[in-house]
DNA sequence: ACCGTAAACTTATCGCTGTTAGGTTAGGTG
DNA sequence: CACCTAACCTAACAGCGATAAGTTTACGGT
């Protein structure tokens, strides 16, 4: 007999075999959509190995495990957003306008790929939160090697916001108090923003564009000097 | 044979038989540290059983499934978040100092229970987020019952904050643009910031001290009437 | 004091999950 | 043709949430 497991998958007759590197690009291609349109924990291996037309156990040929999926998606995510923040140097517009359209393109690329976001930003991988400490002060312990690695794409981001900042702090038109603290509160709104739209919906808040828009205002005014 | 299983449970000879109210709360009890602990996934309903000392399957006469309990607990936690921001209306305290208060509260409270907080703000219970709008607007759709309570809840001590600001408002010690916004704003801000330094520690921040007086020095200036 | 009944809890099991060990087959090289 | 390895498979494990149906315990009414 000829293995004819009875509806096995997009391809249902022949059964193709890839070179490793076509088979992992379209592994991650099909684990994101599911990702996406079903979320982490329903989108099993084996629904992955459906969808791509193989068996669950030869997707570890090619990944680690479920979670080497993920951060393989975190990856490509990253890089999307560095691109979206990454705004050509057009000298010509303000420079406080500059800093305007970084946030809105950082939040707009957060609600455009929600479940990528809520999967690189919001969750810790499988390694809980260890216990913090009773005072709310969070001890700092180890970083798996998968977070630091997330972490750092993070970083280049971030440092896209930073450095704009820096330059707008160093052109005398935000306040000089503490240009690294700015950078991370400008960031804390944008991603309170995005995170709480996700959780939550947009259905109890401002609409979101003038949410954006409020926000910004209350940024960019309480940046500057008095 | 008297059912002696090896290695039951806490109380291991004597199997205690509870009325239903306590069996609940002891249930209550023991979940909630296992979710804080070892984080919602990990936390099965079999290993709940055992620290509660009883089967996996006498849980179910007491919540409807697993999630049952984290909404039970849920509501807990916003109890006592609803607690750590009603602070005494001491009006001797300047106004602008009170607001200052609330979002110190919000925030500490928030890191001191990392976990019920992700729980509670940073997950969509079983039901992923439907996909959004490809503009990145997300489409409102049908909320889940238990989140929809959730949310009630949440709301409640959004609803602090609100008429906080809006007392502020009134006194003109702040703009008078666009209150629902503001309350809006700030929210994202202390959301931002817990959730950020819960899912990636404290170590790539600024200190969350300085962190928290930096945010709120901006959005207090920002604000301000001009 | 008995007994019925309902509450409290159990056993056994289902279909699912991520993952592993080890076997099989196909494609290209000598 | 023989071989070897990359690519893929089958079978299975331990654990998951949940259900159906059976058992034990406590208590209220007579």
């Amino acid at each position: 007999m000829v293995n004819e497991k009875v509806g096995r998958a997009a391809n249902p007759g022949k059964r193709t075999r890839l070179p490793a590197a076509e088979r992992r690009a379209q592994i991650l291609t099909v684990a994101r959509d599911l990702f996406v349109t079903q979320g982490f924990e329903q989108a099993s291996m084996r629904r992955i190995a459906d969808a791509a037309g193989i068996t669950p156990t030869a997707i570890y040929d090619h990944f680690a495990d479920k979670e080497a999926l993920l951060t393989a998606i975190a990856a490509d995510f990253f890089d999307g957003l560095v691109a979206a923040m990454t705004v050509p140097p057009d000298a010509a517009t303000d420079p406080l306008g500059l800093l305007r359209q970084l946030m809105i393109n950082y939040v707009r690329y957060g609600l455009a790929h929600p479940n990528e976001y809520r999967l690189v930003f919001m969750t810790s991988l499988s390694r809980f939160v260890p216990t913090l400490g009773h005072r709310g002060l969070p001890c700092s312990g180890v970083v798996p090697e998968e977070v630091a690695q997330k972490t750092v794409k993070a970083m280049q981001s971030f440092g896209i916001l930073q450095t704009g900042i820096e330059r707008l702090v160093a052109a005398g038109l935000l306040r000089a108090d503490d240009p690294e603290g700015f950078a991370d509160s400008v960031w804390a709104m944008g991603h309170g923003i995005v995170s709480l739209v996700i959780t939550k919906g947009d259905s109890n808040f401002t609409p979101i564009d003038r949410w954006i828009d409020t926000s910004i205002g209350i940024l960019m005014d309480g940046m500057r000097p008095r």
